[in-house]
DNA sequence: ATATAATCGAGACGGTACGTCAAGTCTTGTT
DNA sequence: AACAAGACTTGACGTACCGTCTCGATTATAT
């Protein structure tokens, strides 16, 4: 009779139907192809997936937290490229392999829509952050940082920056719509930045 | 009726009243400062203002216009910075001064708040390119172009790709907060594209 | 130019345009027969009419008073009926055109619409007893007292209540829709009132 | 989901909050008593009841339904009365109670109301001769109907136009208000309908 | 077996905002 | 003046989601 309380890290109760969740980030997915973030909503996602409104609530904290799992059943076979070892080469690669992701399939508008409603909801925001944008940086950072080691890059960069400076064009284009996202965009985008725009001759009498 | 067509571009009927636009319009901006894009809405412009919703609805096409429009009633004071020449120290002056201007001020949060509106309302992204983001590239572009013209910047660049690469880890950083917009960025941002990144013998070596 | 002028003298100002009003009578006229009552607007007599919404309330006092003249632009070809000396004839007689009014015509309804409408418009109500329901009662009070006069009708009775008698069910009709206007209507109406309902024997008894 | 299809008679789902519904049809009544249809509205209804609006769109389809229901939380207390077999004193005894309650309590204008919005809503006037109308008719039918099988009254008289005749005047007074709703109303139009209006004589003559 | 406890669908509910319509009033310029 | 054009406020319309709150049915573990 000393205590009669069952342990407490024990799970008791029906445990949770897997298919639920499934059939709730197939439904988020669905509906965010079809509708985009503007017509994304809970009680739609409710109707899409068979799903009560009240167990999507329980399993995620916001609408965002929704959307970006419905946005990672689309996107989930993830970029895994080779690096090579020649700066220039690896970052082209990995730079056209998102560029391919947001201009030929639907996730780019749909990420600029997570992005936005990401301005209204910071958890979402730092979900992206930490779920999206870091994996992705990390290759980056790392074949920097390996041409830094072998003396190809200047030691005093720091490899984030640089990296803003290749991908911030791509996702301002991709956010703002000033200018489409080309094929070539890659290539030039990492050309400049390895090289800088001064003139030749210039660049050596600044040197 | 209407048998009156005297002169068709005279204007009848009771004139705009320019108070209830103001009005309107220091709503809409003191409900963006407080509120954030979030809390922005037609109905509390209405409130504020004292205007009545229809009256908006007769004069903006959209709630993003009206933030747009709002937006700019906080921001007016515009920037202008008077060129030296000197490429590298014209482009810092003036991406310092959109820095200071996002960090120093409301408007950082709100631009970023209206380019994520913007993902939903298209009419609002290409008003966002038109009226903010094409007037402050010009200046960027007017430097550059005269930086190529004497032949201080390679000429084969586009100058447009270039302000992009400046300005995208501004705008991303504001948007996606995986950085912090410090102080230094400005300089750090026009030095790494000026030179770019290789080290300097083996810039010497892969040119 | 001719009439706009009239005569200085007398009437300052620009004199009525008589036209405007006949318009926006055709405008209401014609919009009560399209749209009913339901659909009956001061805006859309507006807009029907080309008159502007000013003038209109310049010169009727309420949408009710509006429609009312509108509905007199729709009927105006009067009932005149010429009376034999018969009760029961003279009745039958008025009462059929009455009913062939409210059955073969628009006019049931939309009289249906501005009797419910008055229900919220005093002014209409008075309206509508002053210059529709009195004036054909006129007719009727004088074939009962012509009719009593000669001693072929009970002296003791009100012709009014005879009249609401033999009306009330038609209007009831109209307004309800409970039963529908046939064709003998008028007769058995007419039939009835006259003769009373009590089985010829137990008339005389109980008389 | 929704793979439990166990029994569907089962109610499933928050119940209905009954006091909801209460408190609702109390408004519409309290508001019916004190704005008359002119002041009434669902958003008012809203306002006076704490329920929201969507609520009560979802549980009634129209304004006039609303109206309706409302209407009877104020006339619940329905009118019956017992047969004597004695036709005048019948009809006299019941007649009276209607107009009773449409001259001493409120619901005489409020019904003159409803009939009137009924003209802009066919459902609502349906409603007004299925749950009003006709319930009140059925007392009247049973009255003239053992009449006539006791012989009393004409046997090929339609108890229904009687009654027309009888309530048509006084639901004519009420909607157009050009005569008084009266004590001894009820039994003049009753022993007019009776005995008709002919004079003795010349009953006998055209008998 | 039988509690106990969690999961889950269905749906009620108050709340906020949406975008629209018509009623009226007011203000101009034109005739 | 009379008039058209049109600006403006007010108030209600009907709709869509939000997030919370019952219910009942189901499904497991723990006595």
């Amino acid at each position: 009779m000393a205590d009669t309380k069952a342990n407490p890290d024990v799970k008791r109760g029906r445990p949770r139907q897997l298919s639920v969740r499934d059939a709730v980030l197939a439904g988020a997915g669905q509906l965010l192809l079809q509708a985009g973030i503007k017509g994304f909503s809970i009680e739609g996602v409710a109707r899409l997936s068979g799903a009560s409104k009240v167990t999507i609530y329980k399993w995620w904290p916001s609408k965002g937290a929704l959307a970006l799992d419905g946005f990672y059943t689309l996107v989930s076979p993830s970029i895994d490229t080779t690096l090579t070892g020649d700066v220039k080469q690896d970052l082209v690669t990995q730079v056209s392999a998102v560029l391919a992701l947001f201009r030929d399939t639907a996730i780019g508008p749909i990420l600029a829509g997570l992005i936005g409603e990401a301005q209204r909801d910071p958890e979402l925001a730092a979900a992206i952050r930490e779920r999206w944008l870091e994996p992705r940086r990390r290759c980056g950072v790392a074949i920097l940082e390996a041409a830094q080691a072998a003396g190809h890059v200047r030691p005093d960069l720091d490899p984030t920056m640089v990296l803003d400076q290749i991908y911030g064009p791509i996702y301002l284009r991709l956010l703002v719509g000033h200018a489409p996202l080309t094929d070539d965009l890659a290539a030039t985008l990492v050309r400049t930045i390895l090289s800088g725009i001064l003139a030749s001759d210039a660049s050596e009498r600044q040197a």
